[in-house]
Parts: C-alpha cells; sequence; structure tokens
DNA sequence: CGTGAAAAAGCGGCGTC
DNA sequence: GACGCCGCTTTTTCACG
C-alpha cells in the first residue's frame, strides 16, 4: 500500500476533468480551475508519476468488438479456509473472461464481472469454474441487459 | 440497438492501442498499423461519431484520492414500467458516487458498483437513493475486502 | 507559479488511385 | 470511397524570470 502525496484542491479539480475527458487541452482546464496551461501540465505530469494517475485510456464499446454480453455472478464457496480463497482468487484473476473479481462480505463471498460473447461461452466458463470446483456451493448469474453506465472496460480482446 | 458499422482490422489494431495507451501520437499508430497518421485520425473520428469509442478517460488510482471502499448492490424495484425504469437508470447514471450500473435480467434489476470513502457515506447514499425512492423493493449490500482483479479504476468523484 | 518561444501533434484540403 | 502528401493551427513542452 502506497502513501500518496496530498492532492490540492487544484489536484481534484483537474482529475476531474481528466476522468471525464482526457483530451480535454491544458489551455481548457487551465481557465476552468483558474491555472495556467503549464502548471497544468506540471501538475498532470507529477501525479502521472506518483502513480495517481494510472492509465489513460479509450474507453470501447463491447459490442462494437463482438464482446457484447456482460455478466454479473455472485459465488457462494463452501469452506473459507485462507488456502481455499487464496487458490479461488488465483483462478479467478487468471481467467480472462473474468473482468472483475471482488472477495466481498455478505450472503455472497465473491463478484464477478464477466464479458463473453455469447451465452455459449458463459456455459462453457460455469462448467470450468463452478461445476468443476468442489468448492462452489452456489452461484447465481445477472446478465446484463443495459450497460446504464460502465466504469472502464478492460482492454476488450479482439 | 445501433448496428456498428464494421471494423475492419485496421480498426482493430488502433482500438488496441488506444486502449492502453491513448495518448499515443497518431504518427505512432500509423507507423504500427502501417497507415498514415491523417488515416489514422480519420478513423479515429469515425469510430468516435459512430460511438465504437465511448469516451477517453483517465484512470485515477482511487486510494489516490480516498475513495477505497468498493461496494456492490442489487437493487430490486416494485414496479417494472418502462418509464420507471428509465428514470431509475437516470438516477443512478447521473450519482457520482455510482461507477457502473447495470439493469439486469434474474433475481434482481440493477446491479450497482459504488465507490465511497466511508460506511458513512454509502449510508447517506442509501438513504438518498433507495430509502427515498418508494419504488425500490430492496437491496442488498455486498462489500468488497479485496479487490482480486479490477477491470480498472473508476471515475472516481472527488 | 506565469510568460513566451520552440517543437510536436492534431486537423483539413487537395490530388490520386 | 479511402489513401497519402502538404501546410496551417492548436497543443504540448521547456527554459527562464
Amino acid at each position: 500500500m502506497i502513501a500518496f502525496p496530498r492532492l490540492d484542491e487544484f489536484d481534484r479539480a483537474i482529475l476531474e476533468i481528466l476522468q471525464r475527458d482526457n483530451t480535454t487541452s491544458q489551455r481548457t482546464i487551465g481557465e476552468a480551475v483558474n491555472l495556467s496551461a503549464p502548471a497544468v501540465q506540471r501538475r498532470i505530469k507529477r501525479m502521472t508519476e506518483d502513480g495517481v494517475i494510472r492509465a489513460n485510456v479509450a474507453v470501447v464499446d463491447p459490442s462494437a468488438v463482438g464482446r457484447s454480453i456482460t455478466i454479473f455472478v455472485e459465488v457462494e464457496v463452501i469452506s473459507e479456509t485462507a488456502a481455499q480463497i487464496e487458490e479461488a482468487k488465483r483462478q479467478f484473476a487468471s481467467t480472462p473472461e473474468i473482468q472483475q473479481c471482488y472477495y466481498v462480505t455478505g450472503e455472497a463471498d465473491f463478484v464477478l464481472v464477466i464479458v463473453v460473447a455469447s451465452m455459449n461461452d458463459y456455459e462453457a466458463l460455469t462448467r470450468r469454474l463452478f461445476f468443476g470446483n468442489n468448492n462452489v456451493k452456489k452461484f447465481r448469474t445477472f446478465v446484463a441487459m443495459d450497460r446504464v453506465k460502465v466504469g472502464m472496460e478492460v482492454p476488450t480482446r479482439m
């Protein structure tokens, strides 16, 4: 866990803009936050070096590249020993179709966000991941009909 | 639902680069895909207009801005008329703490990914979003203990 | 931090295939 | 239709006060 240098109000204002649209010119940002363009540029550079800004990416519509189905899965495991949880984490993390994986408290143990091209693919995946794993008690599937608001997509495989 | 125009190999190669780093210059992209810079520019412009590229954003580390709690919420609504669903979508999409929102099939109607600074913030949010909305039947909360795999970080609210 | 100049990138027109 | 080439404009970048 890295401790980040403090961000002042200028930094936060800049980040807020860049998270909406990182093609915004430094001059425009400068006007919005009352700073000169080079000052904005220096702050962006510093935050990038510090890892506050982790990447600059284009968000691509998955349906445009043939990965149109997003699925949420809650997974409940039978035994929650440290070793088994670690093993599950490792497996989920290394599965390409699993875009996001969180270990959670509550009625489930894991929440997965999966992106696949077809329900056939998803079915094959469940066979491999869940039915083929004797520590999975049950899982619930939610198929996304509409991506109302999406985070950054994981670079979609083309 | 829009049918996207076909993407050829050039388009895919360009997207692959932009998803990793959209600050890559058109000239560099052109060299990588064997195209002139203006050709690359035209393709990017077209894909942006067509909605293939949905946004260009900076990816910010949430822990750098003090929003480190990730929470999953399943929301079940009472009445699922088109108007009410649209209204819910609008509200979720416009709430900054809601990082991702999907309208899903299954036992729930919406799945939300929320990022907040504290559980107090989350409680306030639930009050506003769920208890203050008489069309919400119930919601289930899952707090992330470990981000095993994150798609990419998040338009984080500051 | 801001100013201003130099370098680079983005952008548009035009001719060609 | 899309390509590449060539200028013009905007943006980025850096030295200096």
